[in-house]
RNA sequence: GGCGGCAUGGCCAAGUGGUAAGGCAGAGGACUGCAAAUCCUCCAUCCCCGGUUCGAUCCCGGGUGCCGCCUCCA
């Protein structure tokens, strides 16, 4: 099967060949690690993990690299806000993001790289680009207060680089013209479009040893220093958010190419925008939500499962109405799966991991969904068609389960069920065990609907008693009044020849 | 001001030079005491105007609208 990534060096979808056969790496850039994560993060991270995943499920040995920046004007700040070090800051918040992946099933990238642990290879990749002329050396801005005056800072000279822009699309002069008046005039750059490879050490910041004096690196040097020294010069794929276009990915290719004489990044990866009413979410404007802030109200599955509907390259609206509905798509399919290892029981190992199939032969509309839930993925990771692939399955599998000893329906199930294993490993949805997240689910909705302390639960169960006494009876008018006065208190009524079971309704979308 | 992206049914969202996946909602049906859940069936000519083409939603030009980037940002 053919690989096709759309590449935003040439914005073209191109078909996409390792430069060592069978073998990709991969860098992804990661957090600033001075807050919670926002679930415009968690988008990006959970594409490459599936990403990762379906390279991996295609056959390619995959070097997946996800870097945490731990040194940064914002982490300083906020260190100095909350009166602790940075240290302490930066590991709260790398745990707090492992926390947030985990719960959202990404799997560990196979390195994750702090700046702080890389500093010799950055200083050293600054010497190179210094001494092939790429940069140059001014005294800090606080020279004439600074009584040793050993402290310097490293510009990159971006007329030394005429290459300079191409991934963005912008020459030089399209950047002069609009600069915004958040760009801070340095009388000490040669162009104001120079950027700090190295920073002077201010009192009281983190700081480092360097031929410059003391100081620490600056915000772009980082992904170069790290992605060279684990995925070496030339590598594979290089990805992130679309605001890293310009400058980081605009700089860290201009820098990492002065510094190596040539080679960088093959492919570039970008994902669009998670929008709340259609604007970027993003800490500057404030419109956004934490990770975990999601998380308390959505089941991670559901939060995934939303992530992975719109195509990667296109901008996404975040909205509780889109979460409700694939919270119930999600259920849907979870109770479907724990219907069927109900009846697979004792005749198919059931739950995690990639099932084998142990009845009868695989129908074809399960080898059709297969091969287009594959075909999707290859075809620039489209999310949003391999999801569709497993619709018609799905149907298939209700509708065998009303009859499960029909003829067929058993295989049906069989294969259905390890198709939803299989689509599992490779998007991070409909991988765990299903009667466990439906308990999930519906606990928290539950727990949504009637809050500890609330004792409308104690009314619920006295108004499904005496339903259950007015069925006995036969006594429908009552027993639908019941229902009625049920439904308003948010509770759905599901009847059956076993008796009657309620759970939360869950939010009707466009209501 | 410069550069770029997007515009598909009530909503969300794929996709292709030859008359448009999937989901939600809606309609009808099966099932049900009635419902719910589940299943089946139905439900679009792709922002506007030109052009290229035998043929364009998909290619080109113009327009309108929305969004993004222009050195904080995933």
């Amino acid at each position: 099967m053919q690989l096709r990534i759309y590449n935003t060096l040439t914005k073209q979808k191109e078909l996409f060949e390792p430069r060592i056969e069978g073998a990709i790496s991969l860098y992804v850039c990661g957090v600033t690690v001075y807050d919670y994560s926002h679930v415009g993060h968690a988008r990006v991270y959970v594409f490459f993990d599936v990403v990762q995943r379906a390279l991996r499920a295609m056959g390619y040995h995959v070097r997946y690299v996800r870097n945490f920046t731990d040194v940064d004007d914002k982490i300083i700040r906020r260190a100095l806000e909350n009166r602790e070090d940075c240290g302490s800051l930066t590991t709260r918040f790398i745990a707090a993001f492992h926390d947030d992946m985990r719960a959202l099933d990404c799997e560990d990238p196979d390195v994750e790289p702090l700046v702080t642990t890389h500093i010799p290879e950055i200083v050293e990749m600054i010497e190179q680009i210094v001494a092939r002329g790429h940069a140059y050396v001014v005294p800090s801005e606080y020279a004439s207060t600074d009584s040793t005056a050993t402290n310097h800072d490293v510009y990159f000279d971006v007329a030394r680089f005429p290459a300079y822009g191409a991934l963005s699309g912008r020459s030089q002069d399209d950047n002069q013209d609009g600069a915004s008046d958040r760009v801070s005039h340095d009388a000490r750059k040669r162009s104001q479009a120079d950027f700090a490879l190295w920073k002077a050490a201010k009192p009281g910041e983190p700081q480092w040893d360097s031929p410059w004096g003391k100081g620490r690196p600056g915000w772009h040097i980082e992904c170069s220093a790290m992605s060279c020294k684990h995925l070496g010069q030339d590598f594979d794929l290089h990805g992130g958010g679309k605001d890293l276009i310009f400058p980081h990915h605009d700089n860290e290719i201009a820098q990492s190419k002065a510094a190596n004489g040539g080679g960088f990044a093959h492919g570039w990866m970008h994902l669009g925008f998670l929008t709340i009413d259609s604007e970027k979410m993003s800490k500057s404007l404030g419109n956004f939500f934490t990770i975990r802030d999601v998380l308390a109200r959505f089941h991670p599955q559901a939060l995934r499962f939303f992530l992975l509907t719109t195509h990667y390259l296109h901008p996404q609206n975040f909205s509780d109405k889109a979460l409700e509905e694939a919270t119930r798509r999600v259920l849907g399919v979870y109770e479907k799966l724990a219907a069927a290892d109900a009846v697979l029981a004792g005749r198919q190992p059931t739950g995690n991991g990639v099932l084998v199939p142990t009845i009868g032969e695989e129908p074809s509309l399960v080898t059709e969904s297969r091969r287009e839930l594959l075909e999707a993925l290859a075809d620039d990771f489209s999310t949003p068609r391999a999801l569709a692939a497993l619709s018609e399955p799905m149907n298939a599998l209700g509708a065998a389960l009303l009859k499960p000893k029909a003829a067929g329906n058993l295989e049906i199930i069989s294969h259905v069920r390890a198709l939803a294993a299989q689509a599992g490993q490779l998007l991070g949805v409909f991988q765990h065990d299903p009667a466990t997240i439906v308990a999930q689910i519906l606990e928290g909705a539950r727990q949504r609907l009637f809050p500890q302390g609330s004792d409308t639960l104690e009314q619920v169960e006295a108004l499904l008693q005496a339903r259950a006494q007015a069925r006995l009876d036969k006594d429908w008018g009552r027993a639908d009044e019941l229902r009625g006065q049920l439904a308003q208190l948010g509770v759905e009524i599901r009847d059956s020849k076993d008796g009657s079971t309620w759970r939360p309704l869950l939010a009707e979308v466009g209501a």
